[in-house]
DNA sequence: GTCTATAGTAGGATAGAC
DNA sequence: GTCTATCCTACTATAGAC
């Protein structure tokens, strides 16, 4: 396998997933066809069944790219001196998704699908878990640095608050990809305000 | 329109929503053929579109029947001395949920529908602020009876408080259906903890 | 109102040439 | 690796008899 080909493949699949998600934005994942995808990415049926074996393949890549851009973003606010608190958390992730992927509905469609599907269903259940336990592992971090917290007890609420963060997350998604007039500033305020620190 | 054949095409049409509901429970509602729910309601397939126009219009009726029962319950809510506070609402509410419907999922589905058909959507979104109303109303009358708040201020802390209770609901019906070993009794204690009071 | 049978259609995936 | 062409399955909804 010469590294040149290796390399073209990579990109090539890429390619392919950002037309996915793309597609998927505009209409959600049931309701784009294969034609859609095939359409968007510029290439044929036979190019796309090259790199990804089905639809759903591409659904599993889009949504770990999602999941994995937060956590790297969470961890990456660790670093930071002072970390920022943690009820500022839930503003800065659906922003931020918001910013990169145009939408949030992407993930509540996963979730949607995730109820038939088995497949997709472990995928998003995996995603939740990741995206709880790295919120849980910033808010043990930010109890030791802020209050001294001894390292088990922060953990154990680290574990217990990242329960509402994740919760506040999901509702944002929900709200502000079906309730048209959505205040989406009125709902992030409240959760800052009322969220545990 | 003699009285006794209007009774019974209402007892029919609610006997097939009933069936539908059972199916949608087991596979979801993309999932789920009308083959399947005409085989689980014992009958043709005239026979449901003589009551029901579309597959979509069963989902309406069964989505709008848990939610409208959710509603009148918290309304009884309010009717008790003294009334359970609002942190205890979440865990009602699930907990009912789950014992008429047997699961939780079908809200999900309908919420990941939303995404793409503009109907459910619509139904979607008007589900949710309703219930989020609904919630205000009750959070604002607990604060006028507990703290003796005027009415005004009652309002607006209900509305902004509202937001809370309906995320902490929406992150249970997520997690419950699709992470597998998901914790909903740490998970309503952590909402119970925590959502203000 | 309900049944049987079927029309009509969409869309995921593949075969085979280049 | 990629393209074109197409197979094939699955499903919603309707037509027409009773």
């Amino acid at each position: 396998m010469p590294k040149v080909t290796e390399d073209y493949r990579v990109a090539r699949r890429q390619e392919i997933a950002d037309a996915a998600l793309r597609a998927f934005r505009r209409k959600g994942f049931h309701a784009t066809s294969m034609a859609e995808i095939i359409a968007e990415a510029g290439l044929s049926a036979g190019a796309i069944y090259g790199h990804f074996p089905s639809k759903e393949a591409l659904v599993v890549d889009v949504a770990s790219r999602i999941v994995d851009t937060r956590v790297a973003e969470i961890e990456k606010l660790t670093t930071l001196d002072p970390m920022p608190a943690p009820p500022t958390l839930p503003r800065m992730l659906v922003t931020a998704m918001k910013r990169e992927f145009g939408t949030t509905g992407v993930m509540l469609q996963i979730w949607g699908e995730g109820v038939t599907d088995p497949t997709v269903r472990d995928l998003a259940a995996s995603l939740v878990r990741r995206l709880r336990e790295t919120i849980g592992a910033y808010v043990s971090t930010w109890h030791q640095r802020t209050y001294a917290m001894p390292a088990p007890e922060a953990d154990a609420l680290g574990a217990e608050q990242a329960t509402l963060f994740v919760a506040a997350v999901q509702g944002f998604v929900i709200s502000e990809t079906i309730v048209t007039d959505f205040d989406a500033e009125a709902y992030l305020a409240a959760q800052e305000k009322y969220l545990p620190r």
